[in-house]
DNA sequence: CTGAAAGCGCTAACAG
DNA sequence: CTGTTAGCGCTTTCAG
């Protein structure tokens, strides 16, 4: 039914399999009418290739990776989505991808060039660097996204986050809060440490000494949100505005806050980061940073086509831009400090 | 460098490429020392087996497919995230996992025996028959989860929409509820429907004729949610709770409600469906129903693997129980009709 | 423009 | 227990 092979096509048109062969892969070569007879008899036979038998002689797997530091925590789905759509909008026809968690792997022996034609990893994580290095030990052609890494040769596209939370930071500052509270994002991941970098620079840069009472561990997670923000609330002397690393934790701080009788942004203004899907629909909308993972993804997904298709070479690292998303949860305060 | 093949190991070992083969795949024919000496070989040139040779003689291709009805609007990313995780959970090492939305494929040529060991369909809507149909008909392994079908032979997990919606609009009668709006989900997805059927269901078992000025169309996401809403307030007789038939929506519709100074659940209660991650941390938190997404998806990767390697069948049908998750945006009202 | 022959790396009879 | 041989379906020299 569905084995239909060239040598079959080729029985019923009279010629032979190389000639089947080149037809159906457009070669020049081959007389316009044979081409378009093999071609129909191919059709009417509903002939589908064997990928395998092709990946075998042309050492191509058809098969994109993407890759994810962790598909159990710390991986917001909203960002696991924005991904794999940025990444789904390029490849359409011709590729297979592959989504994982790296952490999924009991050993990388799977990961190799013939398995793989090019691998995009979603790095959150130095935790990636063993998996990183082994892929472009293989030479499979490799783009690291959003977290900056070191190594030649490998593309590298990632987001802002410093200057986004540097930009948040300036941005309540302006609002006149002079006392802000940093609710930090998973302890390890790079991007929690640019964000804290981004906040801190931005006090330093407004004469303001960073105080460690004000910098609060986090998940980036909904629930170390919420615990963060209930260790904040109970300080004696209470900041005006809190940064939070994600809008996760930022959601938690809010609910944190709501069950305590303290409104947001009345009494207290909160910040987030990433700007997810649903930060403009929750009350209060949400006062975020938005990073361009799709667009990021994107772009990545088409260097990494490009090269495996056309050899074509460019600039190997990019950053994104961050942007500051304003909208209710954050508020200016009139009285001085 | 990553090139080694069993004819070098063969050459090194002083034996033939069979007895590599065999080795390697721990065929009991071989002597347990060869075999050990095979091995250590295999090991130390750091040997990969070229899967697409594996593929194409044993016509297996250790890909397994993951498809959704789309990747660009109706589906949450939540709904995603635990679909990948339930799926992922199984499959470990030894299959690819390809991810990929059904409306992507311009021709379903991709899609035969040959490239898929199997197949699972996160069925969201009743356009994704078609492809359903075409794997069928190719026996490629299938299951498909989510959404209902009528098919012999394939497999098929549900979670129980109609009893949750049920059971939802019984606990808002229960709490003295008695005229309810619902917002319902995309037209043409079966689970919008089985929800609303659900909520009639309820309606009319308590006697309660369903008014259509109640029923609002949305499409699943936060913004139908809100705008249904938006309309629902503007009626001279307003509902005292909407059931919204999802979360999502659930959301636009607190929002919706508190720019215009209307208290959930004070003034009006508001129940979801799905159970996303945030619900239970926004303010106020959602009640709403459970879908096992990520427990059905892990059983369906069971069965599909399980048939594959073990050519094992069994029942072909289940349903998976939702649960009603009771949370705050719904309060019991005093005062009669 | 077309065909014969070889081979991609691996597994599977079939003989020993 | 091991080797010889053939072949999976396809592409690619090399000759016409």
């Amino acid at each position: 039914m569905s084995d239909v092979t060239i040598k079959d096509i080729a029985r019923m048109a009279g010629v032979s399999h190389t000639t089947v062969s080149r037809a159906l892969n457009d070669s020049p070569l081959i007389n316009p009418e044979t081409k378009e007879r093999i071609k129909s008899i191919a059709g009417s036979l509903n002939y589908t290739p064997n990928y395998n038998a092709k990946s075998l002689v042309l050492d191509r797997s058809y098969n994109l990776g993407l890759f994810f530091t962790t598909l159990h925590q710390g991986t917001s789905s909203g960002f696991l989505y924005a991904a794999l759509r940025g990444v789904n909008e390029v490849i359409k026809d011709g590729y297979n991808l592959i989504v994982r968690g790296i952490d999924d792997y009991t050993s990388f022996h799977h990961v190799n060039r013939k398995s793989f034609d090019g691998i995009i990893v979603m790095s959150q994580s130095a935790a990636d660097q063993p998996f990183i290095e082994y892929a472009a030990q293989r030479a499979i052609p490799l783009i690291v996204l959003n977290r900056q890494i070191e190594m030649d040769g490998v593309w590298n596209l990632v987001p802002d986050d410093q200057s986004g939370a540097y930009r948040m930071t300036e941005y309540l500052l302006q609002c006149g809060h002079r006392r802000i509270a940093i609710i930090e994002g998973k302890p390890g991941f790079k991007s929690s440490h640019a964000r804290k970098e981004g906040y801190l620079d931005a006090l330093r840069s407004a004469g303001i000494e960073p105080e460690d009472e004000l910098c609060m561990r986090g998940e980036y997670d909904f629930e170390s949100g919420y615990q963060a923000m209930v260790r904040i609330l109970e300080l004696k002397d209470r900041p005006s505005a809190v940064f939070c690393s994600s809008d996760d934790m930022a959601l938690g701080a809010v609910k944190a806050a709501a069950e305590r009788g303290v409104r947001v942004p009345d009494d207290i203004s909160v910040a987030g980061f990433d700007d997810t899907l649903y930060s403009a629909f929750i009350t209060p909308a949400l006062t975020t940073v938005r990073r361009p993972i799709e667009e990021m993804s994107r772009a990545g997904a088409e260097k990494l086509v490009a090269f495996i298709e056309k050899k074509h070479v460019e600039d190997h690292k990019r950053m994104f831009r961050t942007e500051l998303v304003i909208r209710d949860s954050v508020k200016p305060i009139s009285e001085g400090d």
